[in-house]
DNA sequence: AAAATAAATGTAAATTGTACGCTTAATGTT
DNA sequence: AACATTAAGCGTACAATTTACATTTATTTT
């Protein structure tokens, strides 16, 4: 039986398996990109999603995991399949197919230093250059998925700093959904939700009364999830 | 540079790339799923997907595509990426990922004779038996997806003959969300999406006044979403 | 002490969702 | 021919949510 299996799998084509990630960082209002000049041919010097193959003995997501470390020196980054490019023309010539990832990080907690040393930029997603391949199209699904996911789940609060302040949280919606919301509204809303926990500290960096800062309270956004809650941003 | 680029992936590792079809219908009131019996070692004659490996020169949409026309002997079936699966374990020995697609089909429509010849059949969700490797998650997430996807996208449609009454459409968005809907409301909701169109056919199958038959206006619908319109069922 | 700035609070109107009861068209039964 | 039965279809009142909009407040700078 044995035998049997290992004839059924040894007619079958291999090919090359690859993850790309698209990292969302969140600065100044905007809503950033991390991509970097390549550094090998073909299209040495071109702008391209930071990825990397998939090893043999790797899980996919291992291999996300291991990127996103290696660029930012974060351990414990948000991130999530968007969607997998399968095309067989897709690639440089090489039967590849690449499973895209969408991964949110804080601007303020990743190490410059390494982001530099790769030759990596933030770029506004307005001002995006071309990308190399299908990566244009990676990033524009991204965006969608991300667009949709934050109505549901909080997953705003992976790109903000640990204690932020509901404008700051605003912005980034206006940022995600590019349009804007009303400040009253908005904080009405996300207040209702009970997961943010209001500290005593103001953060006075644009305005000078200053802003109550805020922290995500994860624990009571899982009570709500399990008591069927429906969340909505 | 040619040669540089051959180097660069020569020393990566290939992987077989499978693609496997989670393929719903709706029959009777209840959500099914088509699911076969394995006709090839390892673990003949479990229960499964319906997949394929994807061949070198093969698109992955295609190899679905492929699969679901020689099963259901349809040309144009309603599918899309649920998720891949890339864990280095979850296969027979072999390093195989395998990128799920979930696909919408009108029970009516398909080739009984095609389907049966394969060894497939139909099962209600609740009923479905244990299947091979991680199939069981493919079809758990691939539920979660078209519950989502429901919400926001018309796809109920592709599983609903092309004519069809509103009680019926309600019963499939019964299945769909596991809950009861009332039938005044629900009737209220759809109606004013504008996307139905009334027929001067009634359905009398099942009761003795019997129902209006309504299509689906695709062209409505796009024009609605182009307007910047937010579809919601 | 006054001016400037963004944060924070409140309220009324409009829209949407929910919970119902009743009527209607067709068929089968007496 | 009258009546019972069945699911389809319509309408209405109330609740909840969303939207629009104006004013006050805490703090710093001048």
């Amino acid at each position: 039986m044995k035998e049997q299996a290992i004839d059924y799998y040894a007619h079958q084509a291999k090919m090359y398996v690859a993850t790309d990630c698209i990292v969302f960082g969140f600065d100044k209002g905007d809503l950033k990109l991390l991509i970097f000049k390549r550094r090998v041919d073909p299209d040495r010097g071109a702008w391209s999603l930071i990825g990397s193959f998939v090893e043999l003995e790797e899980d996919v997501d291992e291999a996300a995991r291991r990127v996103l470390k290696e660029i930012t020196g974060l351990d414990r980054v948000f991130f999530e399949q968007s969607k997998t490019y399968g095309k067989s023309g897709r690639d440089y010539g090489f039967r590849c197919i690449s499973v895209a990832q969408y991964a949110l990080i804080r601007v303020d907690d990743y190490d410059r230093e390494l982001v530099e040393k790769h030759g990596a930029f933030w770029y506004t997603l307005k001002d995006l250059p071309k990308l190399v391949l299908d990566h244009d199209t990676m990033v524009k699904d991204a965006l969608e998925k991300l667009r949709r996911k934050a109505q549901y789940q909080p997953i705003g609060f992976e790109l903000l700093p640990e204690k932020f302040t509901i404008p700051q949280l605003q912005s980034l919606y206006e940022a995600i959904y590019q349009r804007e919301l009303d400040p009253r509204n908005f904080r009405k809303k996300v207040l209702s939700l009970k997961v943010l926990r209001k500290l005593d500290e103001k953060d006075k960096t644009s305005s000078k009364r200053g802003a109550y800062l805020y922290m995500f309270e994860a624990d009571n956004y899982k009570k709500l999830l399990q008591s069927g809650y429906n969340f909505e941003i």
